[in-house]
This record gives structure tokens, sequence and C-alpha cells, in this order.
DNA sequence: AATCAATATTATCAAATTGTTAACTAGCCC
DNA sequence: GGGCTAGTTAACAATTTGATAATATTGATT
């Protein structure tokens, strides 16, 4: 797991807030906190939190309503929703969960469990997401579904032909792809270009990232490290 | 979901074997159940369930060392592993969660909270098996139900065929669509129409919603994006 | 250090792709 | 039928992308 995991939590005891961040941060998630229903919705708008852990007694807007909101919009369809509550109540916990809530855990709270917990919940989707066509290397992330490359989160726009070579190269960090090869995978085999074309590409790529993370192998080819 | 969901319950405890299968049966599941830690490996093997139920006191081997042998088994990577003690006990919680479980009960069982996170654990399992009629994305929200679109609350108009692309792109954001894609998705696979029609009917969204929520993707398709 | 080959860089042009507008067609409702 | 709307298409403009050639630079080898 390249990029930090950002966890968002809102309850509105301080303490709470404090000590479950305390050990959220040392676990080495990204925390932010909400002391609030509406001030968790709005920075799960903000900062697109992969875990959302709320609790259900909250003023402004309770657990419940802040889960609700969340399942109905599209954009939160894979973030992660604890519930948390001081009842051991059996109804709050079957409502939660049908709300769209995956986990429930009772106060008073383990720090421990917690962790134990979403590192659960974690491990459990990251598989799920399938076979993914998402590569992911330090803070650079290359989403072939989405045609999308972001370094640091911040994303670069690249053409297409681009976008083929550096994911092809990056498939396979380390390993260097020959020229010809780089030109079936990419080109394909009916296609002839010039051995200048590969270069001229590289180049963009490295020019429009700004980091050298394709390494030239001098009468071989080039592979990706970073 | 086509074929029933398999779960296979372990527990030494007939009644509780017993009151379980009931409401999961009830609940739509097809049920295996084993009355000790030999008997659910062996049973797990034959009748691969999505999901095993274990307690963690069992004779023969316990709910850990079953958990241990699947997990280290590939064969049961999808596998979700639900752990059931009577112990409130912390640690055993946080073993059994380091073990690869799922998810962990406590006794007593309640069999609407145990089928609530079974289902629970499942939703976020399948991949997108939740067929929403309604997308809700920042302040846009599409009614397929209703073949309407509003934005900020405004309601915009929109023709059969503009709707139903937008529809296709938003539910799933961030996702490239291929041309081809758009065309057997909106349009069909019989119905042959030329690339410039889809051109068309994006430009019309745009204009209608006066938004940039479609991206171009030079080459490739087009994608939702809001 | 000189040489040579491989690669980097830049500019330029060609090709591909999409955007835009307007015109045409089919169906529908009054 | 006449007027309306939605859907499609054609034609052209605008834009982006890709390939190449020419030139500079690098790096290995001697």
């Amino acid at each position: 797991m390249e990029a930090p995991i950002k966890i968002l939590i809102a309850d509105d005891e301080a303490d709470i807030l404090e000590i479950i961040s305390f050990h959220l941060i040392k676990a080495g998630f990204e925390v932010f906190t909400a002391k609030d229903g509406s001030e968790a919705i709005e920075k799960a708008n903000t900062y697109a939190p992969d875990c959302i852990i709320l609790d259900i007694m909250m003023p402004k807007r309770n657990g419940f309503e802040v889960c609700e909101y969340l399942r109905s919009n599209s954009k939160f369809d894979k973030t992660l929703i604890v519930l948390l509550t001081a009842l051991n109540d059996e109804t709050s916990h079957i409502k939660g969960l049908e709300l769209g809530g995956d986990d429930f855990i009772t106060k008073p709270i383990s720090p421990k469990v917690l962790i134990s917990r979403i590192t659960a919940l974690f491990r459990r989707l990251q598989p799920s997401t399938g076979q993914n066509k998402i590569i992911n290397s330090n803070d650079l992330s290359i989403d072939l579904t989405q045609y999308k490359t972001t370094l640091k989160g911040v994303n670069y726009v690249l053409a297409k032909k681009e976008f083929e070579l550096l994911y092809l190269l990056a498939a396979q960090p380390g390993r260097v792809f020959l020229r010809g090869e780089i030109l079936s995978q990419v080109w394909g085999n009916d296609v002839i270009v010039g051995d200048r074309t590969i270069d001229v590409h590289i180049r963009k790529i490295r020019a429009k990232l700004g980091i050298d993370c394709i390494t030239t192998v001098k009468g071989v080819g080039y592979k990706f490290d970073y």
C-alpha cells in the first residue's frame, strides 16, 4: 500500500477523537477529524477519505444520517464506513449495517481492536478490486481503466501513446523492455515506426511527470524504476 | 446473485448450530454445518463455501487453527471467515483478525445481527451488486426511474439518448468508456450509427447541464468526472 | 582525448480525433 | 397536413496527437 490510507473520524467527544487519531496516525494512516455530522460530510467531500468512522450520536447530523448521505452518493461507493456507538443495542446495529455501514464497533473502544478491524476491512477490500488495472509505485499511480496518471495526488494528463508506453513499463518495474518489445506492445506488429519515435515519447513522459521514472539502458532499451 | 451463497458453520454446541442454520437458511443461504475443527476443514474443502463461521472454542481443532489453515491455502483467498466466541476478550479478537478473519462476533449471538453482518460483508465483496437506480454525485442527481436529472435542485430535461448516455457514464465515475462500449450499451449491438452521433450527444449534455462533467480521453473514449 | 554509435532534443509537418454547426429525417401530437 | 422534437448525419473547423528528420548530446571503447 503505497499512498497513505486516509481516514476521517467524526465524534463529538474531543478526547475520543484525540485518542483514536493518535493510534491511527501511529498505525500509519492519514487522519482527518470532524466534531459533528455536518463537518463530517464537508470533510468527506473535501478529502475523499478511504474510510470514515462515524459516531452514531453526534450533533447537527447523527451517524445514521451521514451514513445514508454517503451511501447515496456514488462518489463514496468505495469508501468504508465504520459506525461507532455507546449503545450495545441490536436495533442500531442492524440499522447501521442496513444503511450501508461496513462495520460496527461498540464503545468503550479499544484502539487495538479498532485498528485490527480497520486493517481487516482493508485487507478484504483491496483484492476485491480484482485484477487491478492500477499500478502504484511510491506516490505515482497509473490507472488503466481511468487512463489517469497521478503523482503525489496531482493529476497528469498523458496522451494515449504516452500513457500506454508508461503503463507497459510500469507494469513490470525494473524489467528492461527492448525497443522491439515496446514497439510490438504499444504500436502493434503491423505498424512500422522508427526508433526515434520511442525516444520522443519517453521524453514527453519524463517532461510531463517531471521525475525520472524511466531509465535508459543504453544499447538495450528502457525500464521503469521509481 | 444467481447461485445461492454457501455458508459453513462450525460450532460444537448443537443448539447454536441449529438456530443459526435455521436463520441463515431462512435468509436464503445454502448452509453446511460442522461440529468440530477437523470436520470444518473437511467440509470447507468439499463444499468450497463462500463464508465460514467458526467458533473459537471447538474440539479437535479450534477456530484459530482452522482460520490459519484456511488462510494458508490460496483456495480460500476469497472465502469470508467470521469468528465466533463466548469471550469478550480483546486478545482473541485481535488474534483472530490478524490470522485473517474478516469479522468477529461475540456470543450471545443475535441471529439478526449475524445475518446483517454477513450481508454487509458480502455487499462489500460483491463488485457493485448495488444496481442503484439513482446516481448522486456532488449536486448532480440522475434518477433512472424518473428519467430525471437535477443539478443543485434544478431540474434539467434531457432527451432519452442523452439521459441514457449520461447515466451510463455517471454510473461508474472516472471509468473511461470506449466508444464501442458506449455504442453497444446505449444504442445496442444491432444498431449502427456513426461516431459523430456520440459526440453530438455528449455536446448536448454538456450544453444543457452547463457543467463539464464529461471528460474526453482522446483516442480512447469519454468518462464522467464531477 | 578521439571516435563512433546510441540516445536526447527540438522543430515541423502529417494524421487522427473530436468539436461544432446546420441540415435532414422520422415520428408524434394537435 | 403543419409544427414540434429527437435522433442522425454530413461537412468542416479546431485541436490534439504522432512520426520524422535534423541536430545536439551522451557514453562507451579504444
